[in-house]
DNA sequence: TCGGAGGGTTATGCATTCATTATTGTCGAC
DNA sequence: GTCGACAATAATGAATGCATAACCCTCCGA
């Protein structure tokens, strides 16, 4: 088919860069298209995504860099389950860097930083709580993370996180409706906000902290609880 | 050559499977086998390494996520090289994700961890700098520094430490000789390590978090003193 | 002399082919 | 009836071939 004259209506969506395709795998994976542990052979990866397996594999090995899946030796890939234990991994890193991210803004408080995304993540959670819209506020939440991550302009500290929110973004999506605390959370966003405008680091790193370890608590309680075993 | 009956002495240090290709590679980096900043081609890559494009193209891949390497886009891989900034960015990180483990660690004390490890590589690093070895101390620091990440399990957090150590190494090798405190950074850690060993939560943390703040500052001054531009 | 356009060259990115190896199913023996 | 070994199958991992696209050099015009 690739060196045909006339290249016959792609069999589904296909085409594209390799960039593309690792793209295409990726949202798949985040917005839970394949279930959780789920198995596929790269050949047929390659026939959903109507390319060959070069650009697959390419993107499988990113995407295993990036924990989101693992490559089974001869048995193709598998999307990769999380546990309670994972998560209480994951939680424990971020509380870590986002403590970092909240201190190193505070400090550079008096330089004139640009809060306005953070104020309007805040807005957005607050408002899609009140309406009770968990999805709405859940990107709200995404956002406040993201733009304060991006206030201390370092690369590295940006792409590890963003490799753990995909990591977590999938039980996160799925414990979403079985949290209590949303208002919480919202004061907790406030608290921070104000200790980093206010130039207060050891106050913008313990109340991050208090944040994430709550939030990481929270969300292990629920796993085990439910006892959801393959995330 | 691959499909012949008899293979010919192969070209150089040949064959090896891809994690082979990856390792060599990796470790060429690492030992400053390729000057800061060396572009090189796919196919030179290769044929250095006896084999084809695609096992090299999946190892630059992987190295590219860790943060070692630079594709670009037609005109090959290049050797990252790392000015202050990204030092500073890598030992921002490394403060933060050591001073968790330090804690960690310290709040399961009670538990008999086993910490020979720990007083080996301290012993090791002493020793060596008594004996005025730069090199051997090095890799007690380092050894150190491994140890106390492995011993509160977080795979994550080894991994990410785990790249970061690999993208600083050769700048720490190349200022090894200009720092001024070894000393020093062995009665940080035996601060560190008291800590732990008595339970003290905060106390670790604090400890890490100040050790590697030091020792981050120091490089950076190094670096911007001695204006080494490309490393 | 300088700037731009066009063609040649070459490395990458993707597709395809080949070989190795793990897995699975079947057959036979105990 | 069950366990083990052997063979067939099939998927991965590696290699090669091919097309695209960027870079560079040259040539022409201003």
């Amino acid at each position: 088919m690739p060196n045909s004259a006339i290249t016959v209506a792609a069999p589904k969506g296909s085409g594209g860069t390799g960039a593309d395709v690792y793209a295409r795998i990726k949202e798949d994976i985040l917005s839970n298209a394949y279930p959780a542990g789920f198995q596929i052979r790269e050949s047929d990866l390659a026939g959903k995504l109507g390319t060959s397996r070069t650009p697959v594999r390419e993107a499988i090995i990113r995407l295993e860099a990036e924990g989101l899946v693992e490559v089974l030796p001869r048995r193709g890939v598998r999307i990769r389950p999380l546990k309670a234990a994972d998560m209480r991994e994951i939680y424990d890193i971020l509380t870590a860097l986002e403590s970092l991210a909240a201190a190193q803004i505070a400090a550079r408080a008096t330089e004139g930083l640009d809060l306005t995304g953070l104020f309007d993540a805040m807005e957005m959670m607050e408002a899609a709580c009140d309406d009770n819209e968990p999805g709405t506020w859940a990107q709200g939440d995404d956002r406040f993370h993201r733009e304060l991550l991006c206030l201390n302009d370092n690369a590295r500290l940006i792409a590890i996180t963003d490799s753990l929110y995909s990591q977590a973004h999938r039980t996160q999506m799925i414990t979403l409706r079985m949290r209590k605390s949303l208002g919480a959370s919202n004061r907790e966003h406030r608290t921070i906000v104000t200790c980093i405008a206010g130039g207060d680091v050891d106050g913008a790193r313990r109340a991050m902290r208090d944040h994430r370890q709550r939030g990481g608590s929270e969300m292990v309680e629920i796993l085990k609880h439910y006892g959801l075993p393959p995330l």
